[in-house]
DNA sequence: CCTTGCCATGGCAACGTTTTCATCCTAGCG
DNA sequence: CGCTAGGATGAAAACGTTGCCATGGCAAGG
């Protein structure tokens, strides 16, 4: 019969038995928390590294007002752009600050958000951040207890919390009215969901400053929904086909911009195109771009002074910072090499 | 003076007053350890969704024997291409299992990687997917204890272990084949750290392949080492000003193509690319490119399968998985427009 | 020399859960 | 009607850690 064999890794008492020590000693030296006779503390350090020992954290988080140096990350969906820029920068603040990131995925549905939360809570991490899901018809988020929580990119509906986001509003509006100034008359706008937060922030920019300059958004031009890139490119392509074709096209994210900037291949059309993302091929646009730059690593420093001040004094009221964006315009390498 | 505020969650012994049991009945129910009677059970759960009672995940991990239904993940860079599929993937597998994931990134150190491979152990998980980083020059990790291991991508050195790899060796070999046959001779090699497992595996198939076929590889077409997709445009760049340029150029990860394929639209050159991983704005490629395909699904059904094994049953001798991989051919789309 | 006080250390309770063991009750059978 | 078997439930120990309290020793001051 075949036991399972993994070993038990050693306790503090195992410790304490091979310096002949107690294991309150042990506890002392391993946490700084009191004087310990150096040469004491020599023997059971050496018993440390020699057993390859590591304090329990399920142990150690069971203690009532101990910090677990644990942070959660919450991220809605993989196919963001921000993704992994997210999680780069969020690593290297948690590291910074003497924490571990666990990072877990919500899949934009409210539901495994909110069991995921519990689960980080039950894991006792010190806080959270989260890219909110949308879908909490019953305003449950505002009842979530349990760690301290900053929201990172998307306002959540329904709670007033603590929110850091940029100003994407603002973004979109720069690059509409730049279009406007340079004679665009007729842009396209390609967007995913549009009554959510980030997307409705977008699409109102783009309302806006349409309207403003006394212009119609033409509802031919507007199409939006689109959760995969696919979805984008029949759509710009379609437009592209017909008589009256946008001259630019305006998308939200960068997983779209890819999508548009296929049919904008495909149908060798010569346009303009922005984004209120960046991607890391834009260079390879076969068209003029203007991206708009978000400074994550901003993004992440608020977020996490903001969830620090939380986790020291859950007093204080909440806050929601938007954050400047920058631009960036790419102008096609090949056009040099392209018939003018 | 503001205290800190943040509500205590609600224990077992909470929601076993609440329902008028012992927490012993309360566990019960909440494990479906053992039989409870239905009005009891039904007493118990209302007055969990009235707490809002989650277990504690920590004081459960600490009885010996319990699983706590929680896989690791530790990725090596948030570069790699491989990272959000991978982190997607398991995620979905994870979730399946009825498990939870958790992510942390050890950033190619591996020190990091040995502290984070304990942090997770100390947090109980039931296993860990580790995309091994290099450096362990005192062959630590085979003496590392704790929760079982399952090396995913990457072999890791100094270690028998569990291991699924794609056939990079095969990919490689294959995509050199093939550009021979198609007739290019000079066939350059953009690589990043070839000393180490994926590279090194991807490197000698390359010289094989063209040692086989009698060629010898030109030194001036060789560039590796390349850590940012920067100075691969530069090496690229200058081998395609130089007296004898390459007619293809092969290279290891999508990072490095998108540096390759930005120095090939800089230089308007018209030659052949190629990688062994694949990037979604392919289809902006301005050259003919040769893409291998890897389906990261099996992968990870893979890992999943091994892990779960070696949880049940530790005793059986380690595996080694070579998985095989496809292939994706894509000419560029505005080939048609741009002048022959 | 005796007392006071501090410093180093050990003992022990508690954290929230699961599980074994014991207890009680009921139903079924002789 | 009495006894037993079994099902439902409660009490308590244990998991690994930390912090409070107690203890013992030693130095300094009276």
């Amino acid at each position: 019969m075949s036991r399972n064999l993994q070993p038990k890794p050693p306790t503090i008492k195992d410790v304490a038995v091979l310096a002949g020590v107690s294991m309150s000693t042990v506890s002392r030296v391993l946490n700084g928390s009191a004087a310990v006779q150096s040469e004491t503390a020599e023997r059971v350090r050496r018993a440390v590294t020699q057993l390859d020992f590591v304090l329990s954290a399920s142990a150690r988080s069971l203690r009532p007002g101990v910090r677990s140096m644990t942070w959660g990350l919450l991220v809605d969906a993989v196919e963001s752009h921000y993704f992994s820029t997210l999680i780069a920068e969020l690593d290297r603040a948690a590291q910074d600050h003497g924490s571990t990131l666990l990072v877990s995925v919500t899949q934009k549905e409210w539901a495994r958000e909110k069991h995921l939360i519990k689960e980080m809570s039950s894991r006792r991490v010190d806080g959270l951040f989260v890219v909110p899901a949308n879908g909490d018809v019953l305003g449950e988020r505002s009842r979530l207890s349990g760690a301290p929580i900053v929201y990172v990119d998307r306002i959540p509906s329904g709670v007033v919390a603590d929110v850091v986001t940029f100003d994407y509003y603002k973004a979109m509006a720069e690059i509409v009215e730049e279009l406007w100034v340079q004679g665009h008359r007729r842009m396209a706008f390609i967007g995913g969901e549009v009554d959510t937060d980030p997307g409705s922030r977008r699409y109102a920019a783009w309302n806006d400053v349409l309207r403003r300059h006394g212009g119609t958004p033409d509802p031919d031009l507007v199409s939006v929904g689109h959760l995969v890139a696919g979805t984008a490119t029949e759509a710009v392509a379609g437009m592209l086909r017909s008589d009256r074709p946008p001259t630019a096209v305006v998308t939200t994210t960068g997983l779209l911009l890819l999508g548009v900037l296929r049919a904008i291949a495909l149908e060798g059309a010569d346009i303009e195109a922005a984004c209120t993302e960046e991607i890391d091929s834009a260079f390879l646009s076969p068209v003029p771009l203007t991206l708009v730059a978000a400074d994550f690593t901003l993004l992440v420093s608020n977020a996490v002074e903001l969830l620090t001040a939380r986790i020291e004094n859950a007093g204080e009221p909440p806050t929601t910072r938007l954050l400047p964006t920058g631009r960036v315009r790419l102008d096609p390498l090949r056009s040099s090499t392209l018939p003018s």
